[in-house]
DNA sequence: TTGAAAGCGCTACCAA
DNA sequence: TTGGTAGCGCTTTCAA
């Protein structure tokens, strides 16, 4: 347990300078001999640069801060993965946090940035605008993924929840559905608020007046618990658009539990596309968010962002699809 | 943008030196006057203490790599927030990296060590014997979870594979299964060739000579798609052990879609006890996996090797439990 | 309790 | 192409 071996213990032994070490390692033109001897003698001494001292001295960590609160969320899931293989791909490295979700990142943020992170991807958690200045301050880009926020210091991709949640209103209004619900999901998200709001300005811009609402936490359980909810009213919805599809999931083993068949006597749409939608047992109508279209748009805004740290910020919104299976009464696919 | 802010403009805007700002920095005794002239220069400045720097000069870093292979498989989301919040807990960063399932970390391992991670957790990857003497002799250790290796430098903490797939055997011999099949999952993994030996080992051990077998690959069309085979067979199975929950829930589908009752035509079993497993339209008798407990130890062996690299080596059992819900016929909860 | 100064292991600049 | 050397921003002796 030698435990450390240093560039200069390699360069003893190569018989080279210990910045010509350095040069093979950080691919500048170095003689083929020299190389060589460098390489074997790395080899034999099990060397391998030290990333921190590199670090130290370019000024650059090339690790980038991935804050998440609900991984267990199966939407999370293949968004984290996908981030990991695509800044992995850019030589850039993740450091991961999580808080909890509608948690605030104030304490997230000043420990990240003790890790000179070059860049913060920040997924479902709320930033407050003291943090925003803070970062912009120091040159430390932010890009939120599925939040949005008005401070125009902080860039944002998010889906077109608004749009999203039109199209939901619209699918279940086509096809003759007359008492409609909505399942909320956690009251102080930016996407919740967005799709509770599209949802409500078209069904009123349609002429229709009334609907009922449920309140639920964006999980299966409470999606579940406010089906039941809904179900009980003496005037139960036949149309119920979720704010996400794990609620949609929970709601529609809800509905079956009535002994009511859905898609049938009851019309459930849900939000994501996340891959249990499209399983047999439940084959869920949904609003499917574009993911690597905005995981790709996000690595984009951040990568502009460290190259240039006053490039001005600005939100994505990546328009989604409906996605059309059989928990829907009435709808064809196309 | 005043891009850097460091401890010597702190120190000279108190009026102290460098030095003292590192101690109020550190939690080091100084007068309760310097440290609150330092807090308020801090403070002014923004300043946030060097993480990289602390680490070139404690050649400590306190963070932990993380490498996992397939967030997206249900198992590990829950897992993966488990492990970063334990970690966030004692003030270890996490670093994560991932390899695609069944592919050697070769690749992963010197990269990680290039960051002089305090200790490697490595999740559902397998592990070459050279690169376990490389990090050995580094002295960085290194804690398989969920994964098995027979050398002896390396530490892990698995399921009891071997019992638990037992139980599922005994869980569908007792209630008068008569057709066994076992759904294999990736074949080159360890818990994949444990769960195949237990149930085999277990059912010859009644006096079962034989069974179906399909292969699947950890994955949900995987397992429906096994499911379809063995179903096709002109003596069909009326009794499936799936190698993970996700496989069991495909294969369930899979047999409704034949008009077949689970629980009642076919009784189905699971390995793992994800959250979908409890969902109503699954309701999956499964082999649990305690994962709390198995991280609770995880993270013990590191710490122990993290304060001692020459602590022995050693691989931890932990034996999960028969969770009953309504896919195999004639079991009744206790 | 404080300050001065010597590193930590690299990169990058300057001469040779 | 090479080697020498000055940092990077901290922590940590050692003296004062």
């Amino acid at each position: 347990m030698q435990k450390k071996v240093t560039s200069v213990e390699v360069a003893a032994r190569a018989g080279v300078s210990q910045s010509t070490v350095s040069r093979v390692f950080s691919g500048i033109s170095v003689s083929e001999a020299a190389r060589q001897r460098v390489l074997a003698a790395a080899q034999e001494l099990g060397y391998q640069p030290n990333a921190i001292a590199r670090m130290m001295s370019t000024r650059q960590t090339n690790i980038v801060g991935l804050v998440m609160a609900t991984i267990t969320s199966p939407f999370y899931p293949y968004v984290l993965e996908k981030f990991l293989r695509e800044l992995q791909a850019i030589d850039k490295q993740v450091l991961l946090f999580t808080a909890s979700e509608a948690q605030s990142i104030d304490d997230i943020l000043p420990l990240a940035l003790r890790y000179q992170v070059d860049a913060l991807i920040v997924t479902s958690v709320t930033l407050s605008s003291e943090l925003a200045a803070i970062s912009a301050q120091r040159g430390t880009p932010i890009v939120l993924f599925n939040r949005s926020v008005s401070d125009p210091h902080i860039s944002a991709v998010c889906s077109d929840n608004l749009l999203g949640a039109a199209m939901a209103a619209d699918a279940l209004l086509d096809t003759g559905h007359a008492r409609l619900a909505w399942v909320a999901g956690l009251a102080d998200t930016s996407t919740n608020q967005e799709r509770e709001r599209g949802f409500s300005q078209r069904l009123q811009a349609r002429g229709v007046a009334t609907w009922r609402r449920a309140q639920g936490r964006y999980t299966y359980e409470s999606g579940y618990q406010a089906a039941c909810e809904l179900l009980d009213d003496p005037q139960p919805p036949d149309g119920i658009f979720c704010a996400n599809d794990i609620m949609a999931l929970g709601a529609i083993d809800a509905i079956r539990t009535r002994g009511l068949v859905v898609g049938q006597d009851v019309s459930v749409i849900g939000f994501d596309n996340i891959p249990m939608a499209a399983w047999g047992a439940y084959q869920l109508t949904t609003i499917s968010q574009e993911v690597d279209e905005m995981i790709r748009r996000t690595l984009a805004i951040m990568q502009e962002k460290i190259e240039d740290p006053a490039s001005p910020s600005r939100v994505e919104r990546v328009a989604g699809r409906l996605i059309v299976r059989t928990s829907v009464r009435g709808l064809s696919s196309c």
